[in-house]
DNA sequence: CTCCGCTTTGAAACCGGTTTCAAAAAGTAT
DNA sequence: ATACTTTTTGAAACCGGTTTCAAAGCGGAG
């Protein structure tokens, strides 16, 4: 039954002309009731489906979007991150009808080389790109192409750019005012430079610290780039210093410090504190289960899709639009909350 | 700069055709040297490029292969195996000049509904689906729409189907295996009725215990279903049966056996054996890391789009393909391997 | 009944390539 | 030099839709 099935087929079946039947496929006015409905019988009866590739190619529409993920192979695999965003723009595609094609690349160069293909292609309506600080590097490729794009977390040139991210000053800020709370004074932190998300929590961080009227010691500032093994060697840099607690920026890394920890004999929670970042499974699975600040992952993920769905139909870009995703503190059993009740 | 470049315009540049130009552009015969040299300076130095869209509603084919991937959110999300497959499938995708989409799917009504949208849309030239029971459903549908496809991992009914999987009989031969030569009787395994691969590495268990001549004990047999959560529960149900060794099928559920072990207060290693399977991330992160069968997840993505890409080109699906990729037991701590020294 | 304006409709142009086919050019044998 | 192949080339058809535009149909006003 793989019957060439044309519009001119369904002209003639339904006795009118291709453009007729056009109208009636994209619900276009100026068809009669009686006329429509004659012609959405033969359509429903033939079980005729339009070919996309001959619509787009004469719309100029292809429905088609790309997500461009560009990061270390180690972060890409490691990090349940990208895969439940991955998950999430995949989710909002199919809810708003556009096809999603994924692209990752592990350098600047490949990703460079990726996204030549990808606009000379000329296939895509608009891509989501996931920013690291190399992300920037593709920002004039793009606009010169004038493709409708929206990068998920803050480019470092974020003028008239559209993004979506989270909170992540909100973010540290939230974590290390936790610990503050908790009575803890010599707070270090396993922050990254990865990106500007990283950036941002360090930032929260510090300044819920001159809030609170501590003073910031350097030397209780580790960096990782949101791998376990990074985690794992800030978290051993750290322990001679002796921190009383730690906001470790993702909860990868956190995987990384508890094991740091555990071989240094060191009780996470009695002897000291751990705060993380980004509520993905592995910190409700860690031992033991990690107090962290969520990130609405999926939420990102379907506001990304959904502002590119509605640059690609209205065609404005501008005025761009930087959209913060709210994060929340949840307590689990890391930080040593519970040895206060 | 947005390309006004159409091979019309090419062709009157170079003084030639446009079949002339299409000709160069597709490295096809019947061309005198000099004047695909003109041509191509012009391409060169216009910096023209096809319009993919065009190209492919005259050519047909679209160079556009679609991944699509059905199994539970649970699995999607805390599994890396998927991640780990849609990297490597990407690349491999990159590797042959074709694109990627990505679909995911929950459920079985959803997978249907996917599926049935992407061949109405009659852009993919091919796709990949892995395989859990629930795949098999869409086999009679693929088959209808004569789209070439491949399976990852072996669906139920076989006959006559393209797939690529590890070779789980011999995962699960291999772990029985050496949990006997290390000199345990009692071994117990959390299997999985998911999918053919749980089937498979069952299977070979059994068969190694029947090679050494070790009744099989059914309730030594728990099942789970590839979560961690569920490898949790189903060691809890082990535990008072008392095994000596246990051979998880995932690394996923095996960090789940970990956790029921540690709170019943056995050592791993010490107290009881544990060999996982998979080898992934999890796998050597884990507290002890695992002792696993490696399956070459990487090695399977690729060679999956190869196949789709040959058969896409040949146009030929028969003789169906088989391909099955060895797998590899990696000695690390948890089967208690180490005390024996 | 005629005129005017609005809605409905179909023919044809168009999107930008590929492919077919016949003519032109080049090569080879006689 | 002529006749016959073979290679190279361009004009035109084609892929399957959308969009434009002018003509046809229709209703209401004069």
């Amino acid at each position: 039954m793989s019957n060439k099935l044309t519009i001119q087929r369904i002209a003639e079946l339904a006795d009118v002309s291709k453009a007729t039947v056009s109208r009636v496929l994209n619900e276009y006015p100026h068809v009669r009731p009686e006329v429509r409905e004659k012609v959405q019988k033969v359509i429903s009866e033939t079980g005729y489906q339009p070919n996309n590739i001959a619509r787009l190619l004469a719309s100029d529409r292809s429905s088609i979007i790309g997500l461009v993920i560009s990061a270390s192979a180690q972060m890409v695999f490691n990090d349940p991150y990208f895969p439940a965003l991955t998950e999430a723009i995949s989710r909002g595609a199919a809810d708003n009808n556009l096809i999603l094609s994924l692209f990752v690349s592990y350098t600047e160069k490949q990703g460079r080389d990726t996204l030549s293909g990808i606009l000379a292609a000329g296939l895509f309506d608009g891509l989501i790109i996931t920013a690291d600080h190399r992300g920037d590097a593709f920002i004039s490729q793009l606009q010169e192409a004038e493709i409708p794009f929206v990068f998920i977390g803050r480019p470092s040139e974020a003028e008239g750019i559209n993004y979506v991210d989270a909170d992540n000053v909100k973010g540290g800020y939230l974590a290390a005012s936790h610990l503050i709370d908790l009575g803890y004074r010599r707070i270090g932190t396993i922050a990254s430079d990865q990106n500007t998300a990283g950036d941002d929590r360090l930032a929260g961080y510090q300044s819920a610290l001159n809030e609170r009227g501590i003073a910031i010691e350097k030397r209780l500032i580790a960096f990782g780039d949101y791998t376990l093994e990074s985690g794992y060697a800030a978290m051993k840099e750290l322990i001679p210093r002796k921190p009383e607690a730690v906001f470790v920026a993702s909860d990868t890394m956190s995987l990384g410090a508890l094991r740091a920890l555990r071989e240094a004999g060191l009780r996470v929670s009695e002897d000291i504190a751990l705060v993380s970042h980004d509520d993905l499974p592995p910190a409700i699975q860690a031992d033991p289960p990690l107090t962290t600040v969520r990130q609405p992952i999926a939420t990102t993920g379907q506001m990304a899709v959904e502002k590119l769905a509605q640059i690609i139909m209205t065609g404005k870009t501008y005025p761009a639009q930087h959209i913060i995703n709210p994060v929340k503190l949840i307590v689990r059993e890391s930080c040593g909350a519970a040895q206060f009740n």
